[in-house]
RNA sequence: AAAGCAGGCCACCUUGUCGCUUUGUGUUUUUUGACAAAGAGGAAAGUCUGGACACCAUAGUGCAGCGUAGCGGGUAACACCCGUCCAUCGCGAGAUGCGGACAAGUGCAACAGAAAGCAAGUACAGUUCGGCUGUAGUGAAAUCAGGUAAACUCUACGCGGUGAAACGCCAUGUAAACCAAUGCUUGAGAGCGGCACGUUCGAUAUUGGAGGGUAGGCGGUUCGAGAAUUCAAGUAAUUGAAUUCCUAGAUAAAUGACAGGGCUAGACAGAAUCCGGCUUAUGGCCUGCUUUUUUU
């Protein structure tokens, strides 16, 4: 496995994904929240999101977006992993301190990681 | 030099590594993987306007409604642009536009005045003796072709609706629903945007076909009122000709990350069918001009 986050990888069928925020699990590592469903038949998926609510300029949401998407692709393990995963942003601003973010990232991953391995 | 006016240009650059989207090359049963090229804006924004395009009838007629408004020109078209007159503002460079019509009708008008229309009328003079005419007096204006249309109104010109989630196709395909043809009687009702006209369709039967919803894929979709350069016409907006070029095309939605250098900071901000404009947000550079002051 390598570093790349290709097409194939997101999670774009709209019935998945609300199936996921409706019935998969979550948790929260401010300022992101992970949503997730864990099932052996799935191929790995993942999707970031910005809610417009909270950030209202395009470029913002994009930038949120960004800062996931290449936090996330640096992480292999989880390619392997059958899981349905979404990463939220849900903090209002501080887009610029990405190394929190990023730090956030790794939390939740590795706590997804544990929640992975009981299973 | 300071303050100001107008116009134009750019939108941090660059090297390396990793990654994303599209296209091409060539490999492979296919996928993957490899290499190469290209990859957000001046406002992509607000959705305020004018079109193209698609469907509803080839988008019709009258009324209603809405928009525009000196004059001339430009344009596919416009509420936009150019030229020019006028008005207003500014010492000025310049800016702004609420600039059609009050010889159709209705309405409105501070103060002054008898009176600013339906009711009156002071003084003097003239007189064809009629409140007929003139002068004085108030006022911007006095019985009249005064003012006012960011008052109703009138005139001229323009305007049908919906909007890429339009629309066309593929695949899946259960039922009374959908479509076509034939037949039949009443023409209920529907397209139809506010009304009327007009027009198209139109219930139940038989036969044939495969439609709708849901999820998915392809097209529409980026070669266009296109860009650059030169020449010509025009005061200009703009137009014509020649040559060259192809310049995002995503779809839970592609442009990012890390490290180094230049100068350490680098604004507003992210395409979603496509063009013309307007408006708003915003960093910097340049050019011309105006006023004031200083020096020669």
């Amino acid at each position: 496995m390598s570093t790349k986050l290709p097409k194939q990888v997101k999670l774009k069928s709209e019935k998945q994904i609300t199936l996921l925020f409706k019935e998969g699990k979550s948790f929260t590592a401010y300022p992101l929240r992970f949503h997730y469903i864990i099932n052996a038949k799935l191929d790995s998926k993942v999707l970031f999101s910005a809610p417009k609510r909270l950030f209202k300029k395009a470029v913002d949401r994009n930038r949120a977006k960004r800062i996931l998407r290449e936090g996330y692709r640096k992480h292999e393990r989880f390619k392997e992993y059958s899981i349905h995963l979404a990463i939220s942003y849900l903090a209002t601003s501080d887009l610029e301190q990405t190394d929190k973010i990023t730090a956030a990232l790794n939390k939740g991953l590795s706590e997804l990681d544990s929640h992975f391995k009981v299973r």
